[in-house]
DNA sequence: GTGAAAGCGCTAACAT
DNA sequence: ATGTTAGCGCTTTCAC
């Protein structure tokens, strides 16, 4: 268990200089002689020094760690996520703490409540779909660790929050439906109380609204994100009397699964009934027929929160922004009436 | 940047008792009064106290983090495989701290270098797929930081190790491959050097050779990892005369590129060429036709390396332990001559 | 069973 | 420009 690393004090010794002066010359303190500078350089990486970050961490009363909550990373649109938080990070010198909440909110408040803030700095979350908990997170801030969130974000919570336009995406994927042809629109709906989930209802709506089509009820379909939900709800979707002709869904897996149901069911998708998602998950371009979707920028979302959530570290104040950023139609044959 | 938490100081203080005693009773150890334990106990919550890990981190030398290098994690293997070691790290106090390489050997070694072993406890590692560096491993592992290797492991390091069985379930494809009736069976392979990527090429050859099928150099093609250049092998193996009639490649990914060759090409998938990938990934279930594959136990993967690291964290001298975990597989319709 | 005090490796006044 | 020293929050001898 006890190793022991090359420590300030064992270059200080070799070099006959005080231990402050090594500090002051690692960390480019500009008080410090250019050829002490390079000497203590030097030897540190002939001893092939490391800085020992608990005792940085004691003494600055930081980490270089951001932590990071989000529901689960099996899925394209997280792990991208990550993938673009950690080229940020990484560029700044902070490590990924990850944590998993596996979408529950217990396990959420677990994890708030164990984590030692003495081992994070600041803290990127993507809240489970479980009702709200803002006051939890809110303890936190005011514990003075900053939170950024992203994608599903609490409301209520002042601080910076970075989604993409889900609003927007949805309209316009329901208003290409209906340039397509179609007229009898359904909704396959996330879990309700998730705000991305309600802005992609309400630009459902909008559109809908926008060009005198009827909603409804019956059509709306509120369940989970996952493939499995996708196939249940068309199952159900399909017993409608009238039947809608396409289905606008809150995510590609849920479109996918519509789409394994059609299919099973013999009915052409695209021609009998259009289908459209939302996340442009590699997926979508694969499933057959190919997935017409919302691109959400999910690299950037990573990126910029990221970028965000260490402003907020660094200065105190911070005032909180919102950022939301573009998403992109991109069109496939799953909404193609004839082809 | 300066807050301040509630310390074990603070509890002292309010119930007169010394530190010592509070950092007793607070990590159980018996030579304190039950009484004085649950008096500091509660106070502790009442005060909302948490540890700090930067001060125990430097007294003990360690931290509560396990760090992981990996190419990606925006796939489904590696994503479930960090799925599997959060399980475990979560249930034994660890937090997770990721790194990702890109699949660069630089990037590792930069964050090999970088890494301040005063941050972490031990690492979870799949290579890169750039030459071994087996070397820089090592004297990771001399510092005193434990390693375990997962999936893509390096070979020459004595430390535990932990993949799926990789010849036998390349043998178990190709083999099913042979008694669906192909007889001119390619194979996709990955970049070569990797041992895994070694193993499947093995399992394949030594299933040809079991069932007097003949080897064609020209039907080994070593590529990269992704869909792209399963889809390039593809059109590269049209071009082979005699042409194969089956593709073993070395994982979903490939294989789902070559099926979309084939699709553009108008090659009936199964009847004129199957094929059958290793991973199974969702995709595989999702792909048109879809894909015959030999499914690997990510999820226990994550999960036994987690839990080996943790045995080298604890015991100095832990003997290591390679384990290979077996295969599953899995028949769909990319290797059916008829349907 | 409890307290006093040293010390983990580093930074940051305060001296010089 | 460099040295001295206190102290970050905790654990751990060593006393009592």
């Amino acid at each position: 268990m006890k190793r022991h690393f090359v420590t300030i004090k064992d270059i200080a010794k070799e070099l006959n200089i005080s231990v402050a002066t090594v500090s002051r010359a690692l960390r480019n303190t500009h008080d410090v002689k250019e050829a002490t500078r390079q000497q203590v350089l030097a030897k540190a990486v002939e001893l092939k020094y490391k800085p020992n970050f608990n005792a940085i961490g004691l003494v600055k009363n930081s980490s270089n760690n951001i932590g990071i909550i989000l529901p689960v990373i099996t899925n394209y649109y997280f792990s991208t996520v990550i993938t673009g938080i950690q080229e940020i990070a990484f560029k700044n010198g902070y490590n990924m703490v990850l944590y998993l909440t596996d979408d529950s909110a217990d396990r959420e408040k677990d994890i708030l409540d164990e984590l030692s803030f003495s081992n994070i700095d600041g803290l990127l979350i993507c809240i489970s779909s479980m009702p709200d908990q803002s006051d939890r997170f809110q303890r936190v801030i005011d514990n003075g660790i900053p939170i950024v969130f992203f994608d599903r974000v609490p409301s209520g919570i002042k601080t910076s929050k970075i989604m993409q336009d889900d609003f927007n995406g949805a309209y316009k994927a329901v208003e290409h439906l209906i340039q397509s042809g179609y007229k009898r629109i359904a909704h396959f709906a996330g879990p309700a109380g998730l705000l991305f989930t309600e802005k992609r209802l309400e630009g459902y709506l909008a559109a809908l609204k926008a060009h005198q089509l009827p909603v409804n009820q019956q059509w709306i379909i509120h369940s989970g994100f996952s493939q499995k939900c996708g196939e249940e709800d068309m199952l159900r979707l399909l017993l409608c009397d009238p039947r809608p002709d396409a289905v606008f869904a809150v995510n590609d897996r849920k479109a996918v699964g519509a789409i394994l149901a059609l299919k099973k069911e013999k009915i052409a998708i695209g021609k009998d009934i259009g289908i459209i998602g939302f996340t442009n998950d590699p997926i979508s371009e694969i499933v057959h027929p190919s997935l017409t979707t919302v691109e959400e920028p999910a690299l950037e979302i990573g990126r910029r929160s990221c970028a965000l959530l260490i402003k907020h570290i660094h200065k105190k104040n911070f005032i909180p922004e919102e950022v939301i950023l573009p998403t992109t139609l991109i069109i496939r044959e799953s909404t193609k009436k004839s082809g």
